[in-house]
DNA sequence: TGATGATCATAA
DNA sequence: TTATGATCATCA
């Protein structure tokens, strides 16, 4: 067995790759596919979502778009202790901070990515080495209306607190499912934002990220 | 001990 | 520099 080399055609298609790998470790995986299994995370922090993007075939690279765009889908991996709670929020996008006139929640990229996510939990235990940490059945997901009614008062609230120049108003205890952090290789890393006076200040790259509580409520709904 | 704020690696 | 893949590590 080994990682395709094409994109997957048909969702139906991704989903029996996932399965392919379904219950296989994380060092096995690394094997097959020729890559290198890091001791820890510390310094590797994406390299199990990167190891399941090359099993099911996502093209690497970073763009600001869904990992298989053909099919509309974005891929996530998850890191889940035994009793598949989320060990980490996730990560969604980057938050602009220049807001672009007449973007809504139904055209925001926080919904385009989560329309239709196929969820890959991960033993996420630190005490298990990283290189036997199995891979959970993935599965699809949408946004129930419930859900999306949500995400979609989060993202209004949050984007309205840039809109106004307040981002350094803005805390990650802010928002019941979605919330925004800083996403940055550094604190020194520094990028354009308004303040409340329409002034340019320079600020902390910033991202969007499901809370535990929310991916946790969407996982337990799949395992019972 | 869980969540917030900070950080690590890589690509283009 | 922006954005992807995220987890780390400190502190309330």
């Amino acid at each position: 067995m080994q990682p395709p080399d094409t994109a997957p055609a048909t969702p139906e298609e991704l989903l029996a790759r996932s399965y392919r790998i379904a219950g296989l470790s994380l060092g096995e995986l690394a094997e097959l596919a020729h890559v290198a299994i890091p001791e820890n995370l510390q310094r590797h922090k994406g390299w199990s979502g990167m190891l399941i993007e090359k099993w099911l075939g996502a093209t690497a690279g970073s763009k600001p778009q869904q990992d298989f765009p053909e099919l509309g889908v974005e891929l996530k991996t998850i890191p889940i202790d035994g009793n598949f709670t989320p060990l980490e929020t996730t990560y969604v996008c980057y938050a602009p901070l220049i807001s672009k006139p007449g973007t809504t929640w139904q055209t925001s990229n926080v919904r385009n990515k989560l329309q239709q996510v196929l969820w890959v939990p991960l033993e996420g235990d630190r005490a298990i080495p990283l290189a036997q940490r199995r891979v959970a059945t993935a599965f699809f997901w949408q946004p129930d209306a419930r859900e999306d009614a949500i995400l979609q008062k989060d993202w209004e609230e949050l984007t309205e607190m840039i809109v106004l120049g307040e981002v350094e108003k803005i805390t990650a205890r802010l928002g019941q499912a979605l919330h925004i952090r800083p996403k940055a290789a550094s604190g020194n890393v520094l990028t354009d934002a308004f303040d409340a006076d329409g002034q340019k200040i320079k600020t902390r790259p910033r991202g969007f990220y499901l809370r535990t509580s929310f991916t946790g409520a969407v996982l337990h709904r799949h395992f019972t």
